[in-house]
DNA sequence: GGAGATACATACTGGTCGGTATGTTCATTG
DNA sequence: CAATGAACATACCGACCAGTATGTATCTCC
């Protein structure tokens, strides 16, 4: 039964997922991942041939899947590429209200913890950080082209500032442990996108 | 001899800061910190009562202290903020270059590390993240008293997300170990500071 | 219906970790 | 000069960890 086994490893890689995102990779627990789905360590150690190989299924696909979801997909919609981003960012910003503003970026804390121990990990960051990347340097470029968007600045530097201002205001508000921080620093960022507008 | 003690103890915050730097809190070794200094377990629990307190001991002496060094102090120069500010952060964007960019910003690491799991942490990170902001935002304030900088923005929030642009370009060059990807992301921010001149 | 593979379950191992108990040296102080 | 405490040094401990060895049930396929 390929269903039963499938619906075993997306237990396993969910459980991981939010071990991970608390307490890191490195200090997430096997034991405590596999108390969270009542699995036994032979079914994990079945389905994943050692933590890391975990660790990187995890990024591959619910982590990759999660940033579709919440950014990339509704970037496609239609509206001047500010006002896309605006309410992208708004509407993530109120994802992580109930995901526990707290707990951050799992992207970010990955990134924070593993680019410097293990070329796996930082290499899918980097992968998925470049994707983000191209998505808002896309909708940049297609407002210099529509005129929308001012033609003085380089779309992907642009683009990796805007990223870069994202995570920042991500990791302040984790630390402050405060979503009105997020807000409030989200607000400097909406101010910077503003003078973006042609 | 309290000289020679507090050399022991001096030696053992700086080899528990570089462990730390690397690798994190909670994978930052005892005995990696022992066998970088020559000294021994008793020695070190002899000056520090737990892994724990020895961690706030590095947040608290060492950080605090190169925090000051390369930020707090040289913001007190005299000049139109904009310009302090920029020097500051290509003079700081050069120290990183040797302390290995790949290795991130001390503070932001422990931030995003520890502050979910440990309170002492985070209140400890919290007060570093407020001073490095009222600094910022006493230049802009400075700089509206003496129109160098425009009324239109609110020192305090413009320091939050400048200082959050900050650790966001560090992060993001740190996941990329590009000391030219952190130049490129600090266009983007000095392009957004001389936004605030006057 | 037997063989092999899939999908687990249980019990165990070696190693590392933070922390402790105890011993020793030496400098100060009454 | 004896006593005390600071400043270590050594040896050890229990807990936890990732990983493994072995066993077993079920399902597929010839």
């Amino acid at each position: 039964m390929t269903s039963d086994a499938d619906e075993t490893r997306q237990a396993i890689l969910e459980a991981a997922y939010e071990e991970i995102h608390r307490y890191g990779f490195q200090a997430a627990s096997l034991s405590a991942i596999l108390e969270r789905t009542g699995v036994t360590k032979g079914a994990l150690y079945h389905h994943f041939s050692s933590k890391l190989r975990l660790g990187y299924a995890v990024l591959d696909e619910h982590i990759a899947q999660q940033l579709d979801t919440l950014w990339f997909a509704p970037m496609q919609q239609p509206g001047h590429p500010i006002d896309v981003l605006a309410e992208v960012i708004q509407h993530a910003g109120e994802h992580y209200r109930n995901e526990e503003i707290a707990l951050g970026c799992p992207i970010n804390n990955l990134a924070q913890e593993m680019s410097p121990i293990d070329d796996g990990f930082r290499r899918r960051i980097d992968n998925l950080y470049r994707q983000w990347r191209e998505n808002i340097a896309n909708l940049l470029a297609k407002g210099q082209q529509e005129g929308s968007i001012i033609n003085s600045i380089h779309a992907n530097d642009t683009a990796l500032f805007i990223l870069a201002s994202l995570e920042g205001c991500m990791s302040m508000a984790k630390n402050a442990q405060s979503h009105d921080e997020l807000m409030r620093c989200g607000q400097g960022l909406m101010s910077y996108l503003n003078s973006l507008r042609a």
